[in-house]
RNA sequence: GGCGCCAUCGUCUAGUCAGGCCAAGGAUACCUGGUUCUCAGCCAGGAGACCCGGGUUCAAAUCCCGGUGGCGCUGCCA
C-alpha cells in the first residue's frame, strides 16, 4: 500500500457530467488501471446552493455507462465539515491562518473584490468570521507538472485567500487538500484550469507538513470556435451522446485520444490496449477541439465491429421508442434489417430513419427520384415486374434478382432502369441497401402491394 | 491590467525531451476516379500545416530570446 497509486475524480454535482469532466475522469481511471492503483470518486458538494443529489446520480450513471468504475466508498465533502474546521483551526493556532470579518452587505456582491482584514475573534464573537490562509510575502512556490514540466509562481502574486467561509463551509482550495491527503491521493490529475490553484494548495500541504502529491494538468477541450466547450456548442453531456446512439466504447476511445496518443498511428484502440499503453508523459499540452465528425466515424467503426445480434439488442430500444417496432413480428423483421443497415449508420438512432419503410407504408416518393425514375413507360415495366414477382415461390434475394434481371433482358433495357424505379416504389427513396435483399425482408405480398400502389400513383400524376 | 499555460494540415495527432532518418507521417473531414442497382462502404489518387522575427549550429518543426495570438486563473464558485 505504501507506494500504491491512488487517484480520484472529484466532480461537483452542480451539472451533468460533460465531456471535459469525463475525459479527466477517464485519464485518472486509465492511469490507475495502468499502474494497478485505485481510482476514487469524491463528490464536491460544498457549493450547497447549486449542488443536488439528482446531478450526482446523473454523473455516476454517466461514469458507469462509460465504464469508469471507482474502487472505494464515495467521499462526500459535506459530511466532513467538522474535519475541515478542525484543520483550519490548527492553522490559526500555528499562526498560518487568521480570522477576518466582512459586513454581510459586502458579501452579497457578486464577483468578489471583497476586502477583509485580520481581526481578533474575541472582538467579533457574535459575528460570522471567515478564515484566511496567510501566504508568505516573499519567495516562490514551484512544482514539476508531469505533463508541463516545471512551473513557478511568486508568492507575492498569490495573496492571502479564504479557506473557510463565514458560514463554516470550506472553500475548494482548502477542502481539496484536506481530502486528497485523507484519501491518500498520490497523483492529482485534473484540468489545466487548476494550474493557478496549485501553488495555493501546495502551500497548504506544507503548512500541515503533509506530503505533496504529483500533479498533472490536462489540456482543455474546446468547441469548434476554439472557445471553451459549453452548451452553446450543442451536446456536451455524456448522457446526451448515449441517447443518440453513441456506443460507450466509441466515446471512450474518442475521448482517450483527445489529448493522448499511444504513439503509433492507430485510431481504434481497445480499452485493454489503452490501459497497457497509457502514459501521462505522452499527454499533449495544447487544448483540443472536440470534433463531432471524428466521434461519429469512430462510432461507426465500433458499430461495424459488433455482431448483428449485439447491434440488434443495442438499437432495439431506439426503434421501440420511435414507435417503429411494436410487436414480436416487428422484432423478427428488425433482426433481418440490422445486417442491411449496420454498415450504413453512424449512430444507433440512424436505424430509425433508415429503416422506416420496413415497418411503415410508403407515403411519399422522393421528389428528385420521381423526376429521374418515374418516367414515361415505367408503369408498364413495373406491371410486368409485378407479374414476375407473383410467380415467385420462394421470395428470397436470389429469386427476386433473377426475376428483375430476366425482365430487363426481355425488355432489352439495363437492369438499373428497372431497379431504381422499383426501389422508389418500394421504399420511397433513391438510396439504401441492395434492392433484392431489401425486398426479401419486406416480403412478397407487401412488395407487390407497394409496386401496384406506385403504379396507380404514377397514373394519377399523368392525368394531372 | 497582473500572473500562468499553450502554439504542426479545417480538426485530432506523430515527430520536439536526447537537432540530421521530416522537401513533415497517420487519421478525420473535403475533392476526383474505380467498384456496385443507388447510398454507405471499400480501393486508388488529390489538395491541405511546422504562428512571426531574430539567434545558436555544418544542420532547427525540434534548442535560446523577443513578438503575436489563443486559453486559463485573478470569488467567502469548483
Amino acid at each position: 500500500m505504501g507506494n500504491e497509486v491512488r487517484v480520484r475524480f472529484a466532480p461537483s454535482p452542480t451539472g451533468y457530467l460533460h465531456v471535459g469532466g469525463a475525459r479527466t475522469a477517464l485519464y485518472n481511471w486509465l492511469f490507475a488501471r495502468n499502474r494497478g492503483g485505485k481510482f476514487l470518486l469524491r463528490i464536491e458538494n460544498t457549493d450547497v446552493k447549486r449542488s443536488s443529489k439528482e446531478m450526482e446520480e446523473y454523473i455516476k450513471e454517466a461514469m458507469l455507462w462509460l465504464g469508469l468504475n471507482w474502487d472505494e466508498d464515495i467521499v462526500y465533502q459535506l459530511e466532513r465539515l467538522e474535519i475541515y474546521r478542525k484543520y483550519a483551526l490548527e492553522l490559526v493556532e500555528k499562526g498560518l491562518a487568521y480570522y477576518c470579518y466582512t459586513p454581510p452587505e459586502e458579501l452579497q456582491k457578486e464577483g468578489g473584490g471583497v476586502e477583509c482584514h485580520e481581526v481578533n475573534p474575541e472582538d467579533y464573537s457574535e459575528k460570522p468570521l471567515a478564515i484566511k490562509f496567510r501566504v508568505p510575502d516573499e519567495g516562490t512556490t514551484e512544482f514539476d507538472d508531469i505533463i508541463r514540466g516545471h512551473i513557478r509562481f511568486k508568492n507575492e502574486d498569490l495573496g492571502d485567500f479564504v479557506i473557510v467561509r463565514s458560514d463554516g463551509i470550506p472553500t475548494y482550495n482548502f477542502a481539496v487538500v484536506v481530502d486528497d491527503h485523507y484519501m491518500g491521493i498520490t497523483h492529482v490529475i485534473r484540468g489545466e484550469d487548476h494550474i493557478s490553484n496549485t501553488p495555493k494548495q501546495i502551500l497548504i500541504y506544507r503548512a500541515f507538513g503533509w506530503k505533496v502529491p504529483e500533479f498533472a494538468h490536462l489540456p482543455m477541450i474546446l468547441g469548434p470556435d476554439k472557445k471553451r466547450l459549453s452548451k452553446r456548442h450543442g451536446a456536451t453531456s455524456v448522457l446526451e451522446y448515449r441517447d443518440i446512439g453513441i456506443l460507450p466504447e466509441a466515446l471512450f476511445n474518442f475521448l482517450a485520444l483527445l489529448g493522448w496518443s499511444p504513439g503509433d498511428n492507430r485510431e481504434i484502440v481497445s480499452k485493454e490496449e489503452m490501459i497497457r499503453l497509457f502514459d501521462l508523459k505522452r499527454v499533449g499540452k495544447r487544448a483540443a477541439v472536440f470534433d463531432l465528425d471524428k466521434l461519429f466515424w469512430i462510432n461507426s467503426e465500433y458499430i461495424r465491429m459488433k455482431s448483428d445480434e449485439e447491434i440488434y439488442e443495442l438499437a432495439l430500444p431506439f426503434m421501440e421508442k420511435a414507435g417503429l417496432v411494436k410487436s414480436d413480428e416487428d422484432r423478427e423483421k428488425f433482426k433481418k434489417v440490422v445486417p442491411l443497415l449496420k454498415e450504413r449508420v453512424k449512430l444507433l438512432k440512424d436505424f430509425v430513419d433508415l429503416s422506416e419503410y420496413f415497418f411503415k407504408d410508403v407515403e411519399k416518393y422522393d421528389e428528385k427520384g420521381v423526376k429521374k425514375h418515374f418516367k414515361e413507360g415505367v408503369e408498364e415495366r413495373l406491371s410486368l415486374l409485378v407479374e414476375k414477382l407473383k410467380a415467385i415461390e420462394t421470395f428470397d434475394e436470389k429469386s427476386i434478382e433473377k426475376a428483375v434481371r430476366s425482365l430487363a433482358d426481355e425488355l432489352g433495357i439495363s437492369a438499373a432502369k428497372l431497379i431504381h424505379p422499383t426501389r422508389l416504389a418500394v421504399t420511397g427513396r433513391t438510396f439504401g441497401p441492395g434492392l433484392f435483399e431489401l425486398m426479401a425482408v419486406i416480403g412478397k405480398d407487401e412488395c407487390i402491394k407497394r409496386i401496384e400502389r406506385a403504379i396507380d400513383w404514377i397514373k394519377a400524376q399523368r392525368r394531372d
